[in-house]
DNA sequence: CTGAAAGCGCTTACAG
DNA sequence: CTGAAAGCGCTTACAG
């Protein structure tokens, strides 16, 4: 590889010279700077990642930690982060976390410490408390994506929001026999994204004076969400409308309503969340949200932390209606305040 | 952060004696070795990637250069890949290249040369032959997946294997109309996954006496499936049988159909090429691959490169019959060979 | 504006 | 088996 020293010489100066002419940092005079960007042009001089990182600790590299790589909303996420690193100069590197527990210490403990990256974007894992004390530990600016410990400096959208936006739609519709197809614990709410649209679906039953709402945990897969519809449509009092924690859950719904002869909407409305590539297809309802702006925002946003600066804030969703949801076959829209005379 | 001196000076050693104890190269006693891997975990102290990535010329970084992340089949690739990297210590630096001039010429003149990565996966790009030149001309070890140019080192999928696969499958049901949705431009194959599979389809075609095959282009997308099927559907001659080159065009292709109010497989087959995992509830018979599979394939065989070894070969395939297609309406099925009496 | 030199944090022959 | 020292390829005060 051809190195600053074959530059310099081949522009007749020093290395130093160089290396201001390169980086643009540093006084060097229009002449000088166009004979060494030529010289460096000419022999394909790029100065070396590592030596360059050593040298100013200074990476150019972005991490990005992820839960899983093959669900369609990350992949557009990441899409989104690539968009906006790449012209600014910025590699990005991927750490994938999964849910075995050695292998989130090995990224945590040793991977992420080892300062190839300048900053990190986290995408929307289920933290544990010690898992951020670690990831703050780090010292590095850290934008999280929906993330889930309040202690993480965050682009957030209001997941709570979110499962009322849909619960509501469901509500105002006439529904009552709602189900929820997703993740998250029973007791207190968590503030990872499932427990959360969870919490928030069950609370807006409540308010609605349907306590104990009806829920059936699900992987966010199709996969799942059709096993979860399955048995929810074979129990004893199916619903009559499902909110789903995400649209590949809902598209499992779908199927699952298609496997028992079901029409949705008439026997079964179903509204899921993410605003995925293959919803107008289906015809599904959601609450939509914007991956692919998401990644840019996080992007652009730990590029100002390691500017000093914030962009932090909320993240936009909205309801898109389709026809996957309607009024319950005989039901009645019930209008809040609307009682009829 | 805590650096190499700090944990000599814990341990008592000096700081060569703990790059020995930590990477296990040259020789050192047990005793001190448990001693200053006590020091270093105790400091949660990690090797600067930059710092030895200079000092040894490795930098433990794979670079991996994908055309689109937010495809399905790439995620999976992508996903396979990782998994596989992480437990040998390898980080995964991820390259996207668009369409866009200006864009590619940065990744390969700026930033594949800064030296981050020891080796290359180049995942199924169509590249020109120059870009070949300048992939090879970084002088690392590259392994494409499915890859374009025959001058790139790479795990295959024999691509006119797969078309003939689906094509035969179809003829073989009885179809005689059928058409592909692909890319790929006319004349010469080129080395190209769609041009081979477009070529693949249309020699098979004429193989069995129909020469001139219809072909409509398309982006790899439900949505470009859905409007190339659209158009074949509303044509003069609408085709009892649609080969898609992608599961996500096959998709778009069965969306169609619904829309036409056409019934899947009376009125049309369909066959795609993936293995998508949404297939199994589309009832799509398709040419499966298997992305996280090859992914895992081509870590190894990087990995396997850079230690001067040989791991490339053939990627399988398999035609996996689903509900999607089946014998014309009124069609009889021809079977090469077994002319009736 | 430009160069010589020290330093970034490791690794690895070279001695002992 | 262990340490002192040079070197990896840049960058950046410090002089001039």
């Amino acid at each position: 590889m051809t190195g600053i020293d074959d530059v310099a010489r081949a522009a007749g100066v020093s290395a130093a010279t160089v290396s201001r002419a390169l980086s643009g940092r540093g006084r060097i005079s229009d002449a000088t700077r166009v004979r060494v960007r030529a010289a460096a042009a000419e022999l394909g001089y790029v100065v070396s990642a590592a030596a360059s990182a050593l040298a100013t600790g200074h990476a150019a590299n972005i991490g990005v930690v992820v839960p899983l790589l093959d669900r369609w909303f990350f992949a557009n996420v990441l899409d989104g982060i690539a968009s906006r690193l790449a012209p600014r100069g910025y590699d990005m590197t991927l750490y994938s976390m999964s849910e075995d527990p050695s292998q989130r210490d090995g990224v945590l403990d040793v991977s992420l410490r080892r300062g190839r990256v300048d900053g990190l974007i986290v995408l929307s894992l289920t933290l544990a408390d010690d898992e951020v004390d670690r990831l703050l530990a780090l010292d590095l600016p850290v934008v999280g994506l929906s993330a889930t410990s309040a202690r993480l400096p965050a682009l957030r959208v209001d997941e709570l929001a979110v499962a009322r936006a849909a619960t509501e739609h469901l509500l105002r519709l006439g529904h009552r026999r709602i189900a929820h197809i997703g993740a998250g614990h029973d007791g207190e709410p968590g503030l990872d994204i499932p427990s959360l649209r969870r919490h928030g679906f069950q609370s807006t039953m409540a308010d609605a004076g349907i306590p104990n709402a009806p829920f059936t945990p699900a992987d966010f897969t199709i996969e799942g969400g059709h096993r979860a519809a399955l048995a929810l449509l074979d129990g004893a009092e199916p619903p009559t409308a499902i909110f789903a924690a995400s649209d590949e859950i809902a598209f499992g719904a779908l199927f699952a309503a298609r496997d028992r002869g079901l029409d949705v909407p008439a026997d079964l409305s179903v509204v899921g969340v993410d605003g995925h590539e293959m919803g107008d297809f289906f015809g599904l309802t959601t609450i939509a949200q914007f991956p692919h702006e998401q990644g840019e925002r996080a992007a652009d946003a730990v590029l100002a932390a390691l500017e000093g600066r914030d962009e932090l804030g909320d993240l936009a969703f909205r309801l898109v209606e389709r026809s996957s949801t309607s009024r319950p076959r005989g039901g009645v829209a019930e209008v809040a305040g609307t009682s009829a005379p």
